[in-house]
DNA sequence: ATCCTTCCCTAACAAGTGTTTGGTAGGTTA
DNA sequence: TAACCTACCAAACACTTGTTAGGGAAGGAT
């Protein structure tokens, strides 16, 4: 039974980790096809060969530090879909937990953002389509449901909201920074509110 | 008086339209970084160095691309803020006039997304940082107009409203395709009208 | 003291990159 | 006919890219 690919013979999972770490900083920052793997050796302290210890290639970098956020971010929406709450409860709770992803995930986030497009052509990276499909039959049904339960409106293209809803979480991840002056939980309060209110003061 | 740089000899501007019209196609599909001048030559039926008759860098060809966008962009946006409109109206006519603007330069947008970021930090792109500048003042500004004059909510955070807002409008550019069943002015006014109003149900 | 494991370095590789140079087919002008 | 201009091709250039092979230093285990 040959073993996949070309593995490390050892390599610690911490180590692992911070050089992840680092590489997800640099793909974020600089964009992933622009990053050479001499920066990330840079931004690591050492070179660009000594990567090789712990990854086979570039590109299974990429895989893995995508792959673990969405593993992640998938244990907490399940939950969330899970507990059978209302449409408009689980909206918040997707969102809620949107936002602590980003939190935790934030430069995962920023190139699942940036490079997710093109890279689910990708045979490798057909997780990322898989992704997005459970991802929209998740939030569109659930706002579908909150329309025939009267709590959402109904004059509106649900794709169209859909997008809206779904946008406007995950830019967020371009310019959140861990850290700020306000929480995920604050942020996602204020989101929420915006999504579900509108930002217009009402005229009753 | 020398020419700057290493000008064209002669060439007609309809064909380097023409040319910057399926190189921005291919930026925005591949990302600029993951585009290569052979590909761009090859979408355009010709070879990677005969480009360079009509261009004297792969960075120019970016350079006009995003640059004749924004100007675009900012001679609607200047007659609109130029009408003293109050703040609702004026967020209503830029709104729409942001998707007339994505209507038509849905690549540009694209690659303006992307890799504005951190194209802004090089010198020859610091126009983006100025442009980005001059919109937040705009957006910003009438937000807290409106927030004085009564017309929108007071208990959200300014610049949290305005990166929702603004987030919402662009990010369109992603999916958004020109001949869909949307025009652009019915898909502005069903984001004004979630932005405005909230997709929530009004309990009176 | 010897061996082994872990982790990194040195040095090179082949392929692909943006770009340049010189040439040339076809049309326009003199 | 001759000169010229436009728009491209053919072929190479210098450089950067991801990746590999072999080696070696440090430290723990035997």
């Amino acid at each position: 039974m040959p073993t996949k690919k070309k593995p490390q013979v050892t390599a610690s999972p911490e180590r692992r980790r911070e050089l992840l770490d680092t590489a997800a900083e640099v793909f974020a920052a600089q964009g992933y096809n622009a990053t050479t793997v001499r920066k990330i050796a840079d931004a690591a302290g050492m070179l660009a060969g000594s990567l090789y210890y712990h990854f086979d290639s570039k590109e299974s970098m990429l895989d893995e530090i995508l792959s673990t956020f969405l593993t992640e971010l998938w244990e907490g929406y399940d939950t969330v879909l899970a507990s059978s709450l209302g449409p408009r409860e689980t909206i918040e709770a997707l969102v809620t937990e949107s936002f602590r992803e980003i939190d935790r995930h934030r430069a995962a986030v920023a190139i699942y953002q940036k490079e997710s497009r093109h890279l689910s052509a990708q045979p490798r990276f057909h997780y990322l389509a898989d992704s997005q499909a459970k991802f929209e039959k998740a939030w569109l049904g659930t706002l579908e449901r909150g329309v025939a339960d009267g709590v959402f409106r109904d004059d509106l293209d649900v794709r169209l909201t859909y997008r809206f809803v779904r946008d406007t979480v995950w830019v967020a991840a371009s310019w959140y920074r861990p850290g700020g002056q306000h929480s995920p939980e604050e942020i996602a309060r204020q989101y929420l509110s915006m999504v579900l209110d509108g930002i217009a003061v009402r005229t009753a």
